[in-house]
DNA sequence: TAAGGTACTCACCTTTCGGTAAGCTGGATG
DNA sequence: CATCCAGCTTACCGAAAGGTGAGTACCTTA
C-alpha cells in the first residue's frame, strides 16, 4: 500500500547534499554509465563488444565505469577460465528495473537531440 | 504510424561518439542539471528557491546550469523588470515532457540509493 | 619464432568541472 | 550614509575526470 505520492526530497523541498540518493544518481547518470547500463539492457554483452558499441570509451573508463556499476550491484560479472579470456556482463535485476526507466529518457534524448542541439 | 520498436543505436548497435543525443544527455544528466529539472517540475521557482533546493549548488553552476538548459528549450526564464530583481524560472513544454521521465528515474534512485550506497 | 587476440592494470599527463570570493545594480531600509 | 537584497558575472585556482600508451598473461595461428 503506497501512502502518499513518494516526495524526491525533504518536506521543504531540499534535495540534501550529503545524500546516497546523490552518489548513486552521479554514478547512473555518468558519462559512460549511462551507454553501458543501455547497452546491457539489450542482453548480456562481452568486454570487447561494449568497448565497440560505448564508442569513444577507453579501456580505463569501461573498467573503471564496470566496477563501479558492479559494486553498486546494477551489472554482475562473469568471467570465463579460458583462454583468450572471455568475460560476460549483464544487468543484474536490480539494473533491469533501472534500465526499465533509463531507456526511454535516452530514447527521449535520442529523438529531440538533433532537433535541440543543432538548431543553434 | 510507428515502424519497429525505435533502436537506440544504429543498426550495429553502436551508440556514436559524435551524437548530438551525447551532448543532450549530458546536459541533462550533469551534476546540476537533473536537480534543477527535478525541482522545476513541480513547478516555476525563483532563482533563490533553486539556490536552496539544489543544496550545495554555487551561483556560478547554477547560473550555468540554467543557461544550458535553457539553450536547450527546456526551461524558460521570465525576469522581472523589479527591484530588487525578481526572475522567475520554470519548464518548457519540452521539459515537462523531459521530467516525466526523469522523475521516476531520480525516485528510484532516491528509494533505493540507502540500501546500495550504505551496504559496502 | 613471431605476431595476435582478449581482458585487463598502471603511470602519467591534460583538460574540464566546479568551488571561492569579489564585484555590480539600484532602490529600500536602518 | 551605509547596508542589504536579488540575481547575476568574472577571475582565479584546485580537484577530479578522463585520455594515452605501455605492459601483462596465456594460448593459438601463421
Amino acid at each position: 500500500m503506497k501512502a502518499a505520492p513518494q516526495p524526491l526530497a525533504f518536506a521543504d523541498g531540499v534535495f540534501p547534499a550529503g545524500c546516497p540518493s546523490r552518489i548513486l544518481l552521479d554514478h547512473i547518470t555518468s558519462k559512460w554509465g549511462v551507454l553501458i547500463l543501455l547497452a546491457l539492457s539489450e542482453g548480456e554483452q562481452r568486454w570487447s563488444d561494449l568497448r565497440r558499441r560505448a564508442e569513444g570509451i577507453s579501456e580505463k573508463m569501461l573498467a573503471q565505469t564496470l566496477k563501479t556499476l558492479e559494486r553498486d550491484g546494477l551489472v554482475s560479472r562473469n568471467a570465463q577460465p579460458v583462454i583468450p579470456p572471455r568475460v560476460d556482463y549483464s544487468l543484474t535485476e536490480r539494473g533491469y528495473e533501472l534500465s526499465a526507466l533509463l531507456v526511454p529518457l535516452v530514447a527521449w534524448a535520442f529523438e529531440n537531440a538533433d532537433e535541440i542541439i543543432n538548431s543553434k
